[in-house]
DNA sequence: AAAAATAGTTAACAGTGTTAAGTTATGCAA
DNA sequence: TTGCATAACTTAACACTGTTAACTATTTTT
């Protein structure tokens, strides 16, 4: 019973399994529980078993990193079969949002932390983020060619676009709106739910054809 | 020597004293390393002492956020003394930047962690942070005296411009856009500086006429 | 002078990431 | 089959973290 079945024939296997417990521990109890103590304890090995498989605990929570963008790419399939570039922007940001909400520990590894990102693979830079950016400003580039945002460089018009995205969501799941509404009557339908700020922002780029 | 003259009088004098300990280390080494044990270590007191005039380390933590948003006052304080509106939104934004950038563990503290705004005063609020929006919504309401975000309720569209230049200052602070500059071409400009990309959200502000 | 309140301390608890050294089991060559 | 090397895993420890209970010494009040 309690040394269980631990014939994980391959290596990978186990790195796999440890990946597992990470992440089932990390979405139940956030960063903050996940310790490798307590990934150990979930797999039934001891603390030091898990450093044969990852280098550091860095590497863990970059793998987490990783698997979070997995779950935002599944996400923006859909994206491919929206026609209308700025319609396809729309969704972009709905389901970033909708990520952000559903996921707030994930969004928090893979755009707020800078653990995951630091140590690992020396100035490699940053793959997954990078091409998710890039799915960012082909519809920028393809919102242009329809009359949109003319005269600003796509690169930079899509880091606006990102940021403005990012600081709601950040904001959002830091608690900084939350706790930000003593001025009741004021910012009551603000925090509310980001979807009434988000359609104000649609508004706002729709301008800009 | 080593017994210092810690004949400081009063109660309060001690518990600024802590603090500004505590403000040195972080300012000097950042968060991660300003535990209460060192704090104790540089006023060469006891870590059980800093019980007796902060309740936990949330509290100091809290205390420190505060500092922040005075630096922060003080460098808005200039507005006062820029007439036009927008001018006015501009220098703010351009003022908000730079602190982000010369005060990058303080900006953290103040709007990206948690912890400073959990376990304390419940639900109180979070008076710094809520008189510092007020003041964006009341110069987006006097931008839209004179003709700007017309068909913006004022709250909306100053969250709007807040999460824009928040997200901008985070990304940039947590190194996702540095760490994103492998397409060399592509994002050099953005993350050299950040003020290129703000011109050109001034420049998109300004269409909004 | 005796009692009470104040200020600060030591020692400990329970937890963290991480590493060196030791143990056990596995597979392979002689 | 025996002997041995290597891989897999564990125990014990280090140096930290925030925090608390219990203790001491000093000062103030009665």
């Amino acid at each position: 019973m309690g040394i269980k079945e631990r014939k994980l024939k391959h290596k990978e296997d186990l790195k796999q399994h440890i990946l597992n417990a990470a992440k089932k521990l990390f979405l139940e109890n956030g960063y903050e529980a996940t310790s490798i103590r307590k990934i150990a304890a979930e797999i039934e090995f001891s603390p030091t078993t898990i450093y044969l498989y990852y280098k550091d605990k860095h590497e863990i929570v970059h793998a987490l990193h990783e698997e979070g963008f997995k779950i935002l790419g599944e996400s923006f399939k859909v994206l491919a079969h929206v026609e209308h570039p700025f319609e396809r922007l729309k969704a972009m940001g709905r389901l970033y949002i909708q990520f952000a909400l559903a996921n707030p520990d994930f969004y928090e590894l893979m755009f707020v932390m800078k653990e995951p990102l630091e140590h690992i693979d020396e100035d490699c830079g940053w793959e997954e983020g990078t091409a998710a950016f890039n799915t960012l400003v082909d519809t920028i580039k393809a919102c242009q060619e329809t009359g949109y945002f003319k005269n600003f460089e796509a690169n930079v018009f899509a880091l606006l676009v990102w940021s403005t995205m990012h600081g709601l969501c950040a904001l959002k799941i830091n608690n900084h709106l939350d706790h930000m509404v003593t001025n009741k009557k004021v910012l009551e339908n603000i925090s509310d739910g980001l979807a009434h700020t988000f359609e104000a922002y649609v508004q706002m780029l729709e301008r800009l054809k």
